[in-house]
RNA sequence: CGGGAUGUAGCGCAGCUUGGUAGCGCACCUCGCUUGGGACGAGGGGGUCGCACGUUCGAAUCGUGUCAUCCCGACCA
């Protein structure tokens, strides 16, 4: 290819809108333009890079013994109802109407499809196991789309989807595709840790995700992990085990005290002169519209997906301050927040309040709470008496850096990553209701036990750049660049230099190499910073020193030049290339 | 959805306070010059100033409304 007829527009300065270093690097670089918001055209290099990733995926697929599909991007409402899930998925889903008035979406996933190809077509458990996948656009239409590729509405996902007979043969295929995934990720360029997760809207039991951890701030979820063994998780899923703490208050005997304008526990610590430990934190939440307290201990946070999980809701927010003094008023107490507790809290909004508890209060004694009394607070309290515990005792706490380990007892550490695939061992979730099911060996019918596999094609893409960059530009795996290498002659009015520089690009190109060559009547400059920015793997400089037979040779990923003759430049990009796999 | 901000040429911005019919840098086109790190000179093209209504002789500028975009939080590949 040559620069002058590439399509590529790189600007001189970042855009202003743009946070992130991909999305940055991205649009600078002439790899995307956003249309609106959220969703972004892919220009001709961005369209190479995600062909890549996508061929990767796709080989790896097949290897495991997966087959390609394509499936409609726009989905009648009618399956969706089936699986129940029309109701529950929420604003994300993209719903529309055709001339007819009849309802549809456009595909943020497809477990009502495939469920419905399978009970079509998968009547036997001699048919089965199955896995199916397709690399499609999918669209969701978040809240709030942000950094760029990395959380757009629209997006390029493979969803793979598995069928077995047995929950024996779903771990097994769940196995496999965990390490297709390394696999996939390794080629990519991109160190990932498989780590425990929340099923999510998705659903099923056994879920882990794939992050990349990188340096930089894109990573949008929190990740805690063990050096000394290998227990890894999200935070939305991840436990630990606390060090010892002082849980027994100093309080004798239970009673109501005073304890003025302690809004907040720290407040109310310092008013009494007590550790957090022994104060029991009750925290106000509305899941699908429904009341729910959640009891901690003060010290400790709530993880919201784990409490929404535990009282089986789809949403989950804080209450505010109104609905709180109404939910007050309702059951005839008249206290603010920081002095809420469960105690005569019945109903709110037509729903009883549900009071679900962390495990950290259990064993405490003798300690502090809320009685929802303005300026007021119980101490030397007891559950069983002064206060009945919760039927429900949980896990609800958002784990920290430091506390234990629940594998090996080491202190965990967090760190950021950006999750580029998932796997879900989802069992019969969609097939049970959607009434998916083939004949076993015994005669009898059974639902599918399935497995849903997903890879984001473009966030992979674009976390590839947030792994790999520097001041001047991306620096892509050669496995995922758009183009190998581009030749530069310093010169394109000196002879011998766009001569020397043309055998090198006919050179390259017959080995297969995928590479540009730079024949714009453009100053050295232009050539060298749009070359770093764009970020091809290796650049071949043809400048004076050919007159000593020599070009000059720098490899984008460490930076490293060094002259050489021409041949000499060729035959290593022509190696390199060979060996990708 | 809660909080904050911004909409002026493809990109980055100024002008708005104090109303007078739009400007700078980059990019683009032509000519010259230049060719190892985003040169220089001369000339040129491109914007109903997000949209609507209002105030005014006159609105990018003032007012009201509306739409869009971005940032911070809660959700997800």
């Amino acid at each position: 290819m040559k620069m002058s007829k590439l399509f590529v527009q790189t600007l001189r300065e970042f855009p202003s809108d743009a946070e992130v270093i991909s999305h940055k690097m991205l649009v600078r670089a002439g790899y995307i333009r956003k249309l609106t918001s959220g969703v972004y055209n892919y220009l001709p290099l961005m369209w190479r890079v995600l062909k890549k990733v996508e061929n990767i995926v796709r080989e790896e697929m097949d290897k495991a013994g997966a087959q390609e599909l394509l499936m409609p991007f726009v989905q009648p409402k009618e399956l969706w109802e089936e699986s129940g899930r029309w109701e529950v998925y929420g604003k994300e889903l993209m719903r529309l109407k055709d001339r007819h008035n009849r309802e549809m979406c456009l595909g943020p996933t497809h477990e009502e499809i495939i469920t419905s190809i399978a009970r079509d077509g998968l009547k036997s458990y001699k048919q089965l196991p199955v896995n199916l996948y397709q690399i499609q656009s999918k669209f969701r239409d978040e809240v709030r789309p942000r950094f760029g590729l990395l959380r757009g509405r629209e997006f390029i996902m493979k969803d793979a989807y598995s069928f077995d007979t047995s929950e024996e043969g779903l771990k097994k295929e769940y196995e496999n595709m965990a390490k297709a995934y390394s696999r996939i990720f390794k080629r990519c360029g991109l160190n990932t840790k498989m780590v425990q997760s929340d099923s999510g809207a998705i659903g099923g039991s056994v879920s882990h995700e794939f992050m990349v951890i990188t340096d930089t701030d894109a990573g949008e979820n929190d990740v805690f992990y063990c050096d000394s063994c290998d227990y890894s998780a999200n935070s939305n899923h991840a436990i630990s085990n606390l060090p010892e703490a002082n849980i027994v208050g100093k309080y004798e005997k239970a009673e109501i005290i005073d304890t003025p304008d302690t809004h907040s526990i720290e407040e109310l610590s310092d008013f009494l002169k007590i550790p957090s430990t022994i104060i029991v934190k009750t925290l106000v939440y509305i899941v699908d519209k429904k009341p729910v307290l959640a009891l901690i201990r003060a010290d400790k946070q709530v993880e919201e997906t784990k409490l929404m999980n535990a009282v089986g809701g789809v949403d989950i927010r804080i209450a505010t301050a109104g609905e709180i003094e109404e939910m007050m008023g309702v059951n005839g107490f008249d206290a603010a927040k920081g002095f809420i507790g469960p105690n005569g809290l019945k109903e709110y909004n037509g729903y009883p309040v549900t009071i679900i508890a962390d495990n950290t209060v259990k064993e405490m004694k003798n300690f502090v709470i809320g009685i929802n009394q303005e300026d007021k607070h119980g101490v030397g309290y007891n559950w069983g008496s002064e206060v009945k515990l919760p039927e429900i005792v949980t896990d609800i706490r958002l784990v920290e850096a430091g506390e234990l380990c629940p594998q090996c007892g080491k202190p965990l550490k967090v760190t950021r990553g950006i999750e580029v695939g998932n796997i879900f061992q989802l069992g019969t979730k969609y097939s049970k209701p959607m009434n998916a099911v083939f004949t076993d060996v015994d005669g009898k019918t059974k639902p599918y036990v399935m497995g849903c596999y997903g890879i984001g094609i473009s966030r992979t893409a674009a976390a590839a750049v947030e792994a790999h960059y520097d001041e001047f530009g991306i620096k892509w795996p050669l496995a995922i660049a758009p183009y190998h290498a581009i030749v530069i002659p310093v010169s394109t009015k000196d002879e011998l230099q766009m001569k020397v520089a043309n055998d090198i690009y006919e050179t390259l190109k017959k080995h297969g190499v995928e590479v540009v060559i730079d024949d714009r009547d453009e100053r050295p400059g232009v050539k060298f910073k749009d070359a770093e920015l764009i970020g091809f793997s290796y650049i071949i400089t043809v400048g004076k020193s050919i007159n000593e037979g020599l070009v000059e040779f720098k490899t984008r990923e460490t930076n490293e030049k060094s002259q050489m003759k021409p041949e000499d430049a060729a035959e290593i990009v022509v190696t390199a290339v060979h060996n990708i796999k």
